[in-house]
DNA sequence: TAGCTCAGGTTAAACGTTTAATCATTTCAT
DNA sequence: ATGAAATGATTAAACGTTTAACCTGAGCTA
């Protein structure tokens, strides 16, 4: 029997020499320098118990790791731990510039906390969504941000939502505050003097869509600007792309409504829309005035300039991260919902309506009550 | 000592039956089966000897995977197979247009092929490279995609650059045909009839720099055209903005020297450079030409249009990371550069120069010659 | 009836860490 | 001299898979 119990236990003589070609780990370790791979773990990650290790043994300890460079494992410290370090993040596309100022944002943030990110990009597919959650729960992603997205069920994980409307049960939502966004925006114009205002509202799947037209709803209610329904078009197609905005300002004046703004969803369909103005003859800002939203990096050169409402998306992705992190292993009430605030960058897309314009003097008090 | 035996040997009854919260695992299935986890294993991944087991033990294996939701726990899996399934992108910045656009096809391939992965952005700080590389490795990434990245050293696991210049030992390049490039656009506005063209050099820090002048100056040469030192300057700071393009155009300008076309780097610089031109009160092209570099988003929305090289990103992302998935895991010879076509895109900012340049007629010759 | 083959599995180790539980010495107080 | 405490570790299990090697019994052959 003791002869047996030799056989099998066999004298686990690694095979793996700390100074071979293979990376060094904790057990080669722990047999070049004599001692168990418990004692090497506990003092390479200083762990509580370590300090009951001398100075001298934690010395050696590390002048080993030091001199055979060694790097754990990350894998196998996930399995043991049970955490991966890791979360998805789920965009409509990567290459929208939208979409790519909040990634660096998230990654701003989760690098410095030792964490990672994976990214899949749904493509603006809603039957695709759970394809994308299956996929990262299969890799096991400790939480999950979704920019942009309407999620179809509960996650299991924590999940914060960047710009995603619906307030779902262990959502946290990082949003821009619309109203004051809308509000902005809608007495810029209407402190210019403009009244007849075109609108462009944005896709029907963008989560920001409702939110921010109803918010300029109640921003024109409270300046007493009537909407007129007849002015407000929307953007149809998938993919955001100026060629949207500029068709359907070229519709818009096609039906030869007439307006001295436009207001439209978001910079690129301003640009389009701009496009289009200018295509048709129309001079911008003395004939028409443009504003848009976000504050793309092209905007500021556009010609002429874009005025526009800048969204903070890095800082979103920050903020988004930030929170997720937080979220992850703290089982604490977390936020709701976490706005940041707009700004309202004015450049030269904006300017009074030419003075044909007739309701010029009549609501100068409205504008008053507002300052 | 069989009594030892036995209580070394404890039962090992499963704390997670497979009805439980926790996920199932295949040693719960295994259990519920009765069977042991090796057969669960096998039958579920089809392995070669999977079909050693009737039919009837895989449906009732593959039945039990269902019911239970059973999902392979992707850490374990990685441990024990040594592969991650991951790969890094180490990119300058993920929210400039160039990069994300790669990572987009990035994904495009890898997301189908199995794999995911993780991006890191150096933000143009060379000293950050070593580090960013550190992080891939820990995460025992099985393979490294760079973006228009300069790498300090040799890489332990199989490489392709996107737009790197420089070749390495072991590393595949992924780039634009620049000799093309840089022929159609100086054929472009040679055959317009310029002769005075002022370029504008990308950053000393990009990987294309190089590689894209001495093309021009080649090109030039073959065209007998002669390029004036006093006319090529260079973008200097470190993050692409239309503001340098700006800046340096108004610098040009500020010298009085005479040209009529302008060669931007990128697409980024022709818009600012547009920019400044327009606000020196300067007529795109009727009295200076632009063209491009990159054919982005908004090039074809700039007023006027921009003329450009187009640079089949997103198509580069992808064939980088399909040869880098093909160059995982096998040991054949790679291919040690790859270039995709450039195309032109005539737009509205090109055009014959104004008639007071006299040059006009002495090349007609030449013209033909490359036709 | 010994030996072989084959079907249908099982065993146990391995991947590299982490960590709760335990152990062997020495030191110290009583 | 004895028990307690402190010191400085070790042991072994566990995380969930995968896989090479082995096992068992039935049926067949010579």
């Amino acid at each position: 029997m003791a002869e047996l119990m030799a056989s099998r236990k066999k004298p686990p003589v690694s095979k793996r020499r700390p100074s071979g070609k293979q990376p060094a780990t904790i057990r080669s370790l722990a047999e070049h320098l004599k001692l168990s791979s418990a004692a090497v773990s506990m003092v390479i990650n200083q762990t509580a118990k370590s300090d009951r290790f001398p100075e001298k043994t934690r010395k050696r300890i590390l002048a080993a790791a030091e001199k055979f460079n060694y790097r754990p494992n990350f894998v196998a410290r996930s399995l043991r731990k049970q955490q991966t370090f890791t979360i998805g993040v789920l965009v409509p596309e990567i290459s929208e510039g939208y979409a790519a100022l909040v990634l660096a944002g998230i990654e701003d943030y989760l690098l410095q906390a030792g964490y990672f990110f994976l990214v899949i990009s749904h493509r603006h597919k809603e039957h695709q969504l759970e394809q994308c959650l299956r996929l990262f729960m299969d890799r096991l992603v400790e939480g999950i941000i979704t920019v942009d997205t309407m999620l179809p069920r509960e996650i299991s994980v924590p999940t914060v939502a960047v710009s995603g409307h619906k307030r779902m049960a262990g959502v946290t939502n990082v949003v821009l505050d619309h109203r004051q966004a809308a509000s902005l925006a809608l007495r810029h114009l209407f402190q210019l003097g403009h009244r007849k205002i075109a609108f462009i509202k944005g896709q029907p799947f963008s989560t920001d869509t409702e939110s921010r037209w109803s918010s300029i709803r109640e921003a024109a209610r409270q300046l007493g600007l009537e909407i007129d329904p007849k002015l407000v078009t929307q953007l149809q197609a998938d993919s955001p792309s100026p060629e949207l905005g500029y068709d359907v300002v070229k519709a818009l004046l096609a039906e030869r409504r007439h307006f001295t703004a436009l207001f439209a969803f978001n910079d690129i369909s301003a640009i389009g829309g701009m496009r289009a103005l200018l295509d048709s003859g129309l001079k911008v800002p003395s004939d028409i005035s443009v504003i848009g939203f976000d504050d793309i990096q092209y905007a500021s050169y556009q010609n002429p300039r874009l005025t526009t409402i800048r969204q903070p998306l890095r800082h979103m992705g920050e903020l988004a991260a930030e929170t997720l992190i937080r979220r992850i292993g703290s089982k604490e009430p977390h936020p709701k919902i976490i706005a940041v605030a707009p700004e309202l960058v004015i450049r030269e897309s904006t300017a009074p309506p030419a003075s044909s314009s007739l309701e010029k003097q009549v609501d100068e008090a409205a504008v008053r009550d507002w300052r």
